[in-house]
DNA sequence: CGCATGTTTGATTACTGTCAATCATGGTGG
DNA sequence: CCACCATGATTGACAGTAATCAAACATGCG
């Protein structure tokens, strides 16, 4: 497994034990948990978010492991806690793609999770992550008792549908280069730092190569491209480090150039 | 616009057809309608059925006929009972693209309708249509009363984000000609008709340039792999119908010519 | 008939994928 | 600690695909 340049420390939401890597966690409650309050589970009260806390598994996954496989049976929902994780897919003769990366706070597999109960896709982590997961019938019982549980995965879901559907349309409309530097804006809107001045920098969770998947091309054509922004001073690289120094020219990146 | 061989008619309830001259219809109702028979509203008890029902209204578009605006807010469903309509999307810069063709039987802009209150994309009629429209209170009422609508929804819902997700992977993965060809055997399943001699005769609902658009790619791109296709004799063309001699070929279009 | 729209074709260019070689890096085992 | 190896990143040359531009053609409609 190749070693990521990332510290083991996430100081967001509930705190996790980077002192003692052996203790799983300290007690994580759903209750409380601020990285998992999305609107889903917000819906809940008191009562049924203490029943799906209870029921709730957490686990802590290393860079690279498999959090749930293409395939195999969907028993429940996933909950990132820390960390990033990459959906990716392979279709009959073998084609591999990423589908996308889902950061913390994010709920993960619900799309096969309702829809069927077979993943369609794979899940493994970007980055060591902390992951919720919330198994069946515990699901089951909270939809039950609140259909606005349901309703709130309804509505998470028809935006999905409709930035899958945007997503496809940009996929169709522009070259690589403006898909990388809307790549680069995404991912510095889940994992940018402001410098002292006043420039951006984003560590993209993943590798080049994952990257070209995400945009749908081919290594090559990305690292060219990624080039070409450096070269025409849009932004900086080092490794998987990408310094944005002035936002406004990357944002003119995907401002198609048309009129 | 063009020509108008549909009265536009507006209808309460389930009178439609007697407003209609020319077409001979039973008085419609959503209790025993077939054609909008779908997963969705089959989880309907009768009597919430009823109230749908008498909420509804049915009206007739001509081709070309806009059922809905992008950007215009979202008041309601919609379900289509005869005839096919296109759903596009228009972006910042103006561009414009067919996200999905949509044939009767289906419901229409649910994904606008629980994501938001504002349509992201356009629907207008391919060819003429009947489209019944459920309005904003009903729906909310049926799915109060009802919880099992909102799953099945979101079991829709969730579908069609997997098949959203597929269709970006295949886009992504395979030359134009491929992409054709599987958009021709999708159209085959929803409007081809077996001739006499075992063969498939597809009549296309749309130009070839609209056609164009759903396989993202220019309408010449696409003429010039529909011939390609005819060239190898894996199809016959005529205007927009498609005749499939041997539906074993175009299947091997899709199979990707990998190993 | 003439116009508007859609289709086809050709010539050309731009972009992207493919193949191959090289370089860089971190991790491993000795 | 260092040589070695596996992986990822980069670069060049090239081929193949698709977009673009332009023109001709077909068709349906007013």
């Amino acid at each position: 497994m190749t070693e990521l340049p990332y510290p083991a420390v996430y100081s967001e939401g509930t705190l996790v034990a980077k002192l003692s890597p052996r203790v799983p966690r300290p007690p994580l409650s759903c209750v409380g948990c601020k990285t998992c309050a999305t609107v889903e589970w917000s819906v809940l009260d008191r009562a049924q978010l203490q029943i799906v806390n209870s029921a709730k598994i957490t686990r802590r996954y290393a860079a690279g492991e498999a959090v749930y496989d293409q395939g195999s049976p969907c028993l429940g929902l996933h909950c990132i806690e820390t960390g990033t994780l990459a959906i990716r897919q392979t279709d009959a003769e073998g084609n591999s793609k990423m589908l996308r990366a889902v950061a913390a706070g994010q709920t993960l597999g619900y799309a096969d999770y309702f829809a069927g109960k077979t993943y369609r896709a794979s899940a493994y982590c970007l980055t060591p992550a902390t992951v919720c997961h919330i198994p069946d019938e515990a699901l089951q019982q909270a939809i039950v008792a609140s259909p606005a549980l349901g309703l709130a995965f309804l509505s998470h879901c028809a935006e999905d549908l409709q930035s899958a559907d945007l997503m496809g349309m940009q996929q169709a409309l522009s070259p690589v280069r403006t898909r990388v530097a809307r790549m680069l804006l995404r991912f510095k809107d889940l994992h940018g730092v402001s410098d002292d001045d006043g420039g951006i920098t984003v560590s993209l969770p993943m590798t080049w190569q994952e990257a070209a998947e995400l945009v749908g091309a081919r290594a090559e054509t990305v690292s060219r491209a990624v080039h070409a922004l450096e070269q025409d001073d849009v932004i900086r690289i080092q490794g998987r480090k990408v310094f944005i120094q002035d936002l406004d020219l990357l944002l003119d990146e995907v401002e198609q150039t048309g009129v």
